[in-house]
DNA sequence: TATAAATTTATACTTTGTCAATATTTATAT
DNA sequence: ATATAAATATTGACAAAGTATAAATTTATA
C-alpha cells in the first residue's frame, strides 16, 4: 500500500488529513478530474472539507510536482504523477486521455530568455469513442 | 492592406461587421488577448457589440483556423494565425510570448485512435522581464 | 414584400477560481 | 500542561470566464 504521508513528508509538506485525502483521491481515480470534481467527490464521504482547501492543496501538490496540472481548453485537470506521458483532450466529451505513444521530448529549462518550469503537449481533437458515436461525422 | 472580408469569404463565413472587427482587432493587436479583453476593447469604439457575439465569433474563427486558440493555465487567448510558432506563458505576469525557436514538430492527425485537430506546446514558466524584476528570486 | 434563415443582443446562469477574515489545529517554548 | 505563535482550514463573498436561451434584428430568398 502506498504511503501518501511519506510522499508528502519527502517534499517537506505537512501531511494533513485533507492533503492525504486529495492525494489518495487522485491516485485512486485516474480520470483527470478538475478541482471541483475532486472537491465534490471528497466532500461526499468527508463533508467538512472546503473548496478553498482543495484548491490550495492542488496548487501545493503541483508546485511540488507530486501531481501534474493538465492544461485544457476548459478547466485545469489534475493527474497523479508516476511516469511521464501526454494527454489528449476531446472537444466533444471533454474527457482527457493518457497518451503513451512516444512523442519527441522537449527538455529545456530556458527559451528565448524565459525560465521554463514545465512543458506539455496539448493534443486536442475528437476521441475514439465520440468518433464512433457519430461515424466520424464531425467537421 | 489586408482584406478581412476576403479571409472570411475564403472560408465561407459571411463577413459581418462584427466578425471583421474581431479579426481586425486580432491582426492589429498581437498581444494574445483573452476573449473578454477583445470584447472590452472593441466595445470602446463599437459599443453595441455583445459579449456573446465575441465569444461566438472567436469560436467560429478558430474552428476555421483563421485565428489560433492558445491554451494557458488560466483563460484561453487568441492569436491571428500567420506562420506556425509556439507560445510561452508567464505564471507571474500572465503574459503570453511568441516563441520562434525551432522546436521538434509534431505533425499528426491521429494518435491512439483519436482524431487530432491541433497540437500545441504549452511552455510554462517565468518570463525574462519578471526574472529581471526579482533577480530570479522565484522558486 | 412576405417569409425564412442567419446573426446579434440581452440577460441570466454556471463553472472556475481567488481572496480575506475568522476559526481551528498544530508546534514550540516556558 | 499551558500560553503563544505559526500553520492550516473554513466560510462566504467575489471576480473572471464562458455558456445557454429567448427575443430582436438583420439579411437573403421566393
Amino acid at each position: 500500500m502506498k504511503s501518501y504521508m511519506q510522499i508528502l513528508r519527502k517534499k517537506n509538506i505537512k501531511p494533513t488529513i485533507h492533503r492525504i485525502k486529495v492525494l489518495e483521491y487522485l491516485d485512486k481515480n485516474r480520470v483527470h478530474p478538475s478541482a471541483d470534481e475532486i472537491y465534490k467527490s471528497i466532500k461526499e464521504y468527508f463533508p467538512t472539507i472546503s473548496r478553498a482547501t482543495v484548491y490550495n492543496t492542488l496548487n501545493l501538490l503541483s508546485e511540488n510536482k507530486i501531481v501534474e496540472e493538465i492544461i485544457t481548453p476548459d478547466a485545469l485537470r489534475y493527474d497523479f504523477v508516476e511516469k511521464q506521458h501526454h494527454h489528449f483532450y476531446c472537444t466533444e466529451c471533454r474527457k482527457v486521455y493518457d497518451i503513451h505513444a512516444e512523442l519527441p521530448e522537449l527538455e529545456i529549462d530556458e527559451v528565448e530568455g524565459h525560465k521554463v518550469m514545465s512543458v506539455q503537449y496539448c493534443i486536442v481533437g475528437i476521441c475514439k469513442e465520440c468518433l464512433e458515436k457519430t461515424g466520424g461525422g464531425f467537421k
